[in-house]
DNA sequence: TCTGGGGTCCTAGGACCC
DNA sequence: TCTGGGGTCCTAGGACCC
C-alpha cells in the first residue's frame, strides 16, 4: 500500500486565478472574513515576506507599494472548485480521503509502485486541464511520509511529483527536514523534542518510540512509526462530520443582548443547514460568546453553554430556541462582545444506517459473565503480562492504530442512553451548564 | 482602529455498573 | 470451585491540523 497526498497549490489564490488569468505571475493574497488577516498567498506574495495569518492592517502600506492584488474570501467559489478537484481525483482511484478543502490522501494497493510517479504526473496534468488548479503530489509508504514528500514536491520537483521510498536517499532527505515541519509536530511539541536533542525528522525517526510516547502521548509515538514506514494512520473515507460549527467575529463590538441573540440565531440556522445536508441529527448544541482578547484594555469575558436535547433532532427552530436560551444565560451586561459561535454536537445519522448501530449482541456485553468473556479476560491478562502494563499493542508493530476496525461500532446516542443515569438524561431546557 | 473559521484526536478523572 | 477491581461513559481541556 502506498499513500499519495495531493495538495492544491495556494488553493484560494489559484481559484481566483482560474477566473482571472491576469493574476498569474502577480502577487495575490486572499483575506479572512471581515478582511481581517491573510489566509492565502501566491508564491509572489510569499516572497514579499507576507506571513500566513498576517493582520492586514500591518501590511496595508507594503502591499500597496508592491501592487499586491487583494481579495476578500469567496468560500462558495472555493468549495465548488474543491468539489471539482476531488471529483477528478476519484477518477484515478476509488480510495480517496478528503482531508481538507484543498488536500486529499489517495491509497494505492496492488499496483506497480515504479509506475506510480508517472501516473501521478498524468493525473496532475488532467486536474490542471479539467479544473485549472495546479496540484502537487507526494508518494510514500505512510501518510506522514507522504505529507513530507509533498513538501519536497512543492519545493523542488519541477514536475510536481515526488516519491519518497528510496531507503538510501531517505536518511539524507529526512536529515534536512526540521522536526516542526513534520505533520503533527507543532511549535510546542517541536520545542519539547528539541529539548530532548531531536531537531530533525531523521532524529525523530531514530528515536525510541517509548520515550517519545512519554513526551508526546501515543500521537507522537505513531509519528515515529510512520516515519519508519510503518503505517499507523489509515485512509478514512467516511466523510460525515462529528461536529458542525458556525462562528464569526463581529465586524464591530456588540454590547446588547438582542444583537447576540440575533447572531446566534443566524449561526444556528447555518449550522442546521450543514447538518441536514450531511444527513445527520444533533443531540447537543454548544454556544459560546467572548469579548475581544486583542484588547487587553477592555474587561474580558468568555463563556459557553452546552444544551442537550432528549433525542437527536434537525429542527432549526428548536435549535434556535435553545441557542437563544443559552445566550440569555451567558450574557453579562457591561462587556463589548467580539465573537460568538454555535456548534452542533453528538451527531448521529438520520438514515436507515442508524439501525446498524444497534449491533451489541448479548455475548458482547461488557458486563456479561459468561465463559467466553472470562476467556477474553484471561487472554488480556496474558498479553498485558507479556507486554507490560500500560503498553498498547496491535498487530505486528506494537502501536495502537488510530482506528480499530474490529472494534464494535461506535454506539449510537440511543444506545448510550441506556447506560445513562437519570442525572444525565435531564431535558435540555433544564440543563445549562455555565462555566 | 484593524487580529479567521473551521475541524480532529487524546488524556485524565469521576460516576456508575457488575 | 478456583480467578483481576475491570470496564464504559461522560466532561473538560489541551494538543494538533488546514
Amino acid at each position: 500500500m502506498l499513500f499519495a497526498l495531493v495538495d492544491c497549490n495556494n488553493f484560494y489564490v489559484s481559484c481566483e486565478r482560474v477566473f482571472d488569468p491576469a493574476l498569474v505571475g502577480r502577487p495575490v493574497v486572499v483575506l479572512s472574513n471581515n478582511d481581517g488577516c491573510v489566509i492565502a498567498r501566491s508564491d509572489e506574495a510569499k516572497s514579499l515576506g507576507i506571513p500566513m495569518g498576517a493582520p492586514v492592517h500591518e501590511y496595508t502600506a507594503m502591499m500597496r507599494r508592491h501592487q499586491v492584488q487583494v481579495f476578500s474570501s469567496n468560500y462558495p467559489l472555493y468549495g465548488d472548485m474543491s468539489g471539482r478537484v476531488m471529483e477528478s481525483l476519484s477518477q484515478f482511484t476509488p480510495d480517496v480521503e478528503i482531508y481538507s478543502i484543498d488536500e486529499a490522501f489517495l491509497g494505492f494497493s496492488g499496483c506497480d509502485a515504479a509506475r506510480l510517479p508517472e501516473q501521478m504526473r498524468q493525473m496532475r496534468q488532467a486536474i490542471r486541464q479539467w479544473t485549472g488548479i495546479p496540484v502537487s503530489v507526494g508518494l510514500a509508504a505512510t501518510k506522514t511520509l507522504a505529507k513530507l514528500a509533498n513538501r519536497i514536491a512543492k519545493k523542488y520537483a519541477s514536475d510536481g511529483v515526488y516519491m519518497m521510498t528510496d531507503p538510501v536517499l531517505m536518511p539524507r532527505v529526512l536529515g534536512d527536514i526540521a522536526v516542526e515541519d513534520i505533520w503533527g509536530i507543532s511549535k510546542r511539541w517541536g520545542q519539547r523534542l528539541r529539548d530532548m536533542g531531536i531537531t530533525t525528522a531523521l532524529r525523530l525517526q531514530q528515536a525510541d518510540p517509548r520515550q517519545i510516547r512519554k513526551a508526546l502521548s501515543v500521537v507522537g509515538e505513531r509519528i515515529v512509526h510512520e516515519l519508519n514506514g510503518r503505517s499507523c494512520l489509515d485512509l478514512e473515507t467516511v466523510q460525515a462530520k462529528q461536529n458542525i460549527m458556525s462562528s464569526r467575529s463581529f465586524g464591530r463590538l456588540i454590547s446588547d443582548r438582542a444583537s447576540l441573540e440575533e447572531a446566534a440565531a443566524s449561526y444556528t440556522a447555518r449550522a442546521a443547514e450543514k447538518l441536514r445536508k450531511q444527513g445527520s441529527l444533533a443531540a447537543g448544541l454548544y454556544v459560546f460568546i467572548r469579548t475581544n482578547r486583542f484588547r487587553p484594555q477592555d474587561p474580558q469575558y468568555s463563556n459557553a453553554a452546552l444544551m442537550r436535547f432528549d433525542e437527536p433532532i434537525a429542527d432549526t427552530s428548536t435549535f434556535i430556541a435553545a441557542a437563544t436560551k443559552a445566550i440569555r444565560q451567558l450574557y453579562r451586561p457591561g462587556f463589548r462582545y467580539h465573537k460568538a459561535g454555535v456548534m452542533l454536537t453528538d451527531l448521529v445519522s438520520d438514515g436507515s444506517e442508524q439501525k446498524s448501530l444497534w449491533r451489541l449482541e448479548p455475548s458482547d456485553s461488557p458486563h456479561s459473565q459468561n465463559a467466553a468473556s472470562r476467556r477474553r479476560m484471561a487472554m488480556l491478562d496474558q498479553v498485558n503480562a507479556a507486554m507490560g502494563r500500560g503498553t498498547l499493542f496491535h498487530a505486528s508493530e506494537g502501536v495502537m492504530p488510530s482506528r480499530n476496525t474490529n472494534a464494535p461500532t461506535k454506539p449510537s446516542w440511543q444506545m448510550r442512553q441506556q447506560f445513562r443515569s437519570p442525572s444525565y438524561t435531564t431535558r435540555w431546557n433544564d440543563l445549562v451548564r455555565v462555566r
